[in-house]
DNA sequence: ACTATGTCCTGCGAGC
DNA sequence: TGCTCGCAGGACATAG
């Protein structure tokens, strides 16, 4: 579900509430459950141990934890998959179908993971890095290097994570129409400028979602339960058949590689 | 090594 | 009202 924004607005939301506090006790639910590491292994690296920091790598939420003497523990990571959320709530609520997980807090607060469709991921690992570069932070140089010689389509190139990390959907769809550029284009083949206005675009379509707390398409809310509002600002994604925003050409929906790609076949080459 | 395709799940809304 | 169908923001395995 979310993409690097809305993990973004999620991460800041936690790191705000729960950063310091302790988890007491962990519970994990029963059979098929979206665990990549072993429960087991899970709640031993969990239980007793210190919440430094909440952050996000690419569309992964990081937990930094410590010993209750202060050093460095593992990390705990979430993956959201399409439906997954964090909540932070009292002991006392009614759990809610799908909830895959629960952290006691000190606080006396719960940690809750809820994820209808299972596509989220949980994991235990020392030191976890994401697979491709972070697209806020890569210089030009290396973020054109990432399509050279590519054959896919340029979509699949913005979505593919071990090019760049947190880059899904929405955003691909959002920065290519900033940028000007069919999404079935082969990666290979943009120009030196095309590649410049898709490196700009994709940077300021992401920070201006992030500014807003995210798109919230169906029932996306942060850790506060708050929507964002970015969807308000989606120039072509979830809008086909509508008139494009700058020249009015109705908006044309496509399939790549099994996802559906939203452009204007007038402003985008 | 790179690329295209199918699959994992549940829920929701559109259309009949 | 109730049913079926298609679709959903992701990632991985597999086959070519």
């Amino acid at each position: 579900m979310p993409e690097l924004p809305e993990v973004e607005t999620i991460a800041r939301g936690l790191a705000k509430r729960i950063s310091g506090d302790v988890i007491e006790s962990v519970w994990l639910g029963s059979k098929p459950e979206p665990l990549k590491s072993p429960a087991s292994e899970i709640e031993a690296a969990l239980r007793g141990k210190r919440i430094s920091t909440v952050r996000r790598l690419g569309k992964h939420i990081v937990f930094d934890l410590e010993s209750a003497s202060g050093s460095a523990s593992a990390q705990w990571i979430v993956h959201l998959g399409m439906t997954g959320s964090l909540l932070v709530c009292p002991p006392g609520l009614e759990l809610e179908k799908h909830t895959h997980a629960v952290l006691q807090l000190a606080s006396g607060r719960e940690l809750r993971f809820v994820d209808p469709r299972r596509f989220g991921r949980l994991s235990v690992i020392e030191k976890f890095e994401a697979p491709g570069a972070e697209p806020l932070q890569i210089a030009f140089d290396d973020f054109a290097v990432l399509f050279h010689k590519r054959k896919t389509p340029i979509k699949s190139a913005l979505l593919n994570q071990s090019l760049l990390s947190g880059v899904g959907n929405i955003y691909a769809d959002e920065a290519l129409f900033r940028a000007r550029i069919r999404p079935r284009r082969r990666a290979a083949s943009l120009t030196r400028d095309e590649l410049r206005r898709l490196h700009q675009a994709l940077k300021t379509v992401l920070k201006e979602a992030i500014k807003l707390g995210g798109s919230s398409v169906s029932d996306y809310v942060d850790a506060d339960g708050e929507e964002g509002f970015f969807q308000l600002k989606h120039r072509v994604y979830g809008r086909e058949g509508k008139p494009c925003r700058i020249c009015k050409t109705p908006v044309k929906r496509i399939v790549i590689a099994g996802r559906s790609s939203h452009y204007c076949p007038r402003c985008q080459k």
